[in-house]
DNA sequence: ATATTGAACGATTTGTTGATTGTTCAGGCC
DNA sequence: GGCCTGAACAATCAACAAATCGTTCAATAT
């Protein structure tokens, strides 16, 4: 079955990519992990840049998935939600950086060479913090017209905490203090204002 | 004088940097421009690059100059002084990108080899944006506790819109109406709420 | 016919050499 | 004595060669 050798491929490359990086491992080595030419490769995949993108793509939506999980968490509030939602995503990213830089790199690579793979997985992120605005908006708490919208400027908002490349000198305490602060200044425009 | 010397010197330099890039000039170009030998450069600079930071300090000095004089421009609200602040910074990097691209990678250059020469221009605009959050504040127009405090949070908010290479594929356009966006999710947050 | 190979090809990277350039400083100039 | 020069030094860059690698495809195997 075709897929089942996909998957042996992406085992073997994530492997090497991860403890090797990118750059250093050979189409050849991967074939060879597979028992194949490496030639045999390319019926699989287009090309060494595709295996890498759907390595990075699991990651992203794994990172999703565990953001959607946020959604289900009982007893939050919206606000609440989104702080662990801006917090668990900084957390996850900059854990990403410290443990293994390589994937990180590749995320990198990647976004350089194919700009709509960013954006692909920003908006899988953007899709759960529109639904925690909505959530908070029918619990009345949140007073927002259009959370895809508001969902893409907090992205923006917060960006400098989503790229590794800008904070790879800050600590994550640092980071913390300061998503916080920015998490306060969006919050207190969001939720609906109490009776004065 | 030794001054009116450095003046010179930092003339040259900019004229050879802008037009050639700072990569291509060499400093026995400078020296000769200067009539004197290229040892003698280092009486009044220590390198090279120092010569390029006093170049980039004083175009961002221009920058926060130009923004301090929203502060004085009578007729405006708090909240309009904050749009225009932020409207004006980012046109004025977009500009300057878009029209002397070397000046932005001198600035690039810096500020990976200087890290404090960064915060130091951050600060300069920060100052002004925190005089504006006071402004609003005296006027009973923004509920801000800590203005050079919240002042930060902006900034950290806005870095989007203040790093030439994040926005280099998107159009002025595009980052004006984001921007606009940001803007308002923050300033929801500043005005004190009306009664309900 | 389909699946696979591995040699061939062009693009990219690596290694090396020579030239260029930033920086220093011993010596001459005022 | 301070000011300035320009040769000397080390670091960096440019250019070229060799090697490696990603990718293709005619040939082979199943």
């Amino acid at each position: 079955m075709s897929d089942e050798v996909c998957e042996r491929i992406i085992e073997a490359a994530e492997e090497r990519f991860t403890h090797y990086g990118y750059g250093k491992t050979t189409m050849a080595e991967l074939a060879r992990d597979c028992d194949m030419s490496s030639g045999n490769l390319y019926r699989f995949f287009p090309s060494k840049l595709d295996i890498a993108e759907e390595i990075c793509r699991r990651a992203s939506i794994q990172t999703a998935d565990a953001l959607t999980a946020i959604l289900d968490s009982p007893g939050m509030s919206a606000a609440e939600r989104l702080k662990e939602f801006l917090f668990q995503d900084l957390r996850t990213t900059f854990h990403a950086l410290e443990k293994n830089h390589r994937i990180v790199e590749m995320a990198q690579l990647i976004t350089a060479e194919r700009p709509e793979f960013h954006n692909e997985g920003l908006k899988r992120e953007r899709d759960v913090l529109a639904r925690i605005l909505s959530m908070g908006r029918e619990a009345g708490e949140f007073e927002v017209d259009d959370p895809d919208f508001t969902a893409e400027m907090i992205q923006a908002a917060t960006l400098k905490f989503s790229y590794p490349q800008l904070f790879s000198r800050l600590s994550l305490e640092k980071l913390e203090r300061e998503l916080d602060g920015v998490y306060q200044l969006i919050v207190r425009g969001l939720v609906r204002s109490a009776t004065a």
